[in-house]
DNA sequence: CCTGCACCATACGTAACCGTATGGAGAGAC
DNA sequence: GTCTCTCCATACGGTTACGTATGGTGCAGG
């Protein structure tokens, strides 16, 4: 009757936990729903545990997003190092990265918050090292330095649009899904590289 | 001395002036900014005064969308509606569009906000009438429907990215600002449009 | 002049959340 | 078995915001 005291684990916990379920609270309510008594009910637990662990709700916050950034830098990262070409690196990278998956949702959550005083800078350094990366596989694929911020731009910005898009249109949402639409959106990005294909 | 309570106008309000605040105050701290109380001190009245013309804060923000969604679609709409040819007009609503504009901070942040209950729907209303407009550009310059709403959700899809990258990157600032890019990424969406030009 | 209404101030009660202080409860060292 | 250290519960005070109740002020109309 009186077993598990929450609807989880009664287990005890640490830090990483309760990272995770401020992650998982992301990806619900957005950056607001860090707050330390809700997820301390989420978790079976009181406010007790949380002010162990951690000095306050912003460092929750600050921790979070320091498992986001490696999390989002790693993917990215990891995605286009298994291909030949130049070109076939960048459709790679770009058909995973833009196609929808499960950390969609925390994705546009920590993007659509970019004012945020603690989520402001880990946004800043994700969004330099991904356009830093989409610049080098660009110039790999043959296009001048100052095309090739360009054309990163454009894709990113893309992408962003994209995660927000298929969030509020339903029509949106089996759009981003159709393999034609993605080959064509590749395809427009990647036109004028002269090499591959 | 005990002239003008507040550090605006001491005169009477109505609705209309609250809106316009509540707008102002969603460009400068999000949805959340929408808060009565500070909204009254910055007004230079008290509560009192807001619970007289509105019902509860979500009435507020409830009108406030209906104003943003007035005018984010009339903008949309007028803009095209002076230029010749399809393609004319097609260039001239996305080169308007695509570039910085001092509204852009509101919309940034409804268009960051879609999980809210009572923008949501504003901003799928506008999102569709945004879209069906673009569409119907494509089309006029010749484009066959599937390949017209593919084009309109990468353009919209742009937008927004772009919205959300310049207000995290100084250098996407200056790259939104450049002739060149945004001609290079006009050009990019018309490609393969046969008329005009 | 005074009456009524539009508009606002004051004061109160409530809720959600933050952060602190302090007292257990349980597991391993010995 | 007791001691200690880790982890958590309980209880409290403070802040910010919502919403309500009620009284006050100035201006228009009569």
């Amino acid at each position: 009757m009186a077993s598990s005291t929450g609807q989880r684990s009664a287990a005890r916990l640490d830090a990483a936990v309760w990272v995770e379920a401020a992650l998982a609270a992301i990806g619900r309510g957005g950056i607001a729903a860090v707050a330390v008594e809700p997820l301390a009910a989420e978790l079976g637990v009181t406010k007790g545990s949380f002010y162990w662990h951690f000095d306050s709700r912003d460092a929750l916050l600050s921790a979070a997003m320091d498992r986001w950034e490696a999390l989002a830098t790693h993917a990215v990262i990891a995605a286009s190092e298994q291909a030949a070409s130049p070109r076939a690196r960048l459709e790679r990278l770009l058909s995973i990265v833009l196609r929808p998956a499960p950390e969609d949702e925390i994705e546009a959550a920590i993007l659509g918050a970019p004012d945020d005083p603690i989520v402001s800078p880990a946004v800043r350094r994700v969004t330099e090292q991904r356009l830093a990366h989409l610049v080098s596989l660009f110039r790999d694929v043959g296009f001048a330095r100052p095309v090739a911020v360009r054309r990163s731009h454009t894709a990113y910005a893309a992408y962003i649009g994209l995660l927000r898009l298929e969030r509020q249109e339903p029509t949106s949402r089996s759009i981003r899904s159709s393999r034609t639409y993605m080959d064509e959106l590749i395809e427009m990005l990647c036109a004028g590289g002269d090499a591959g294909r």
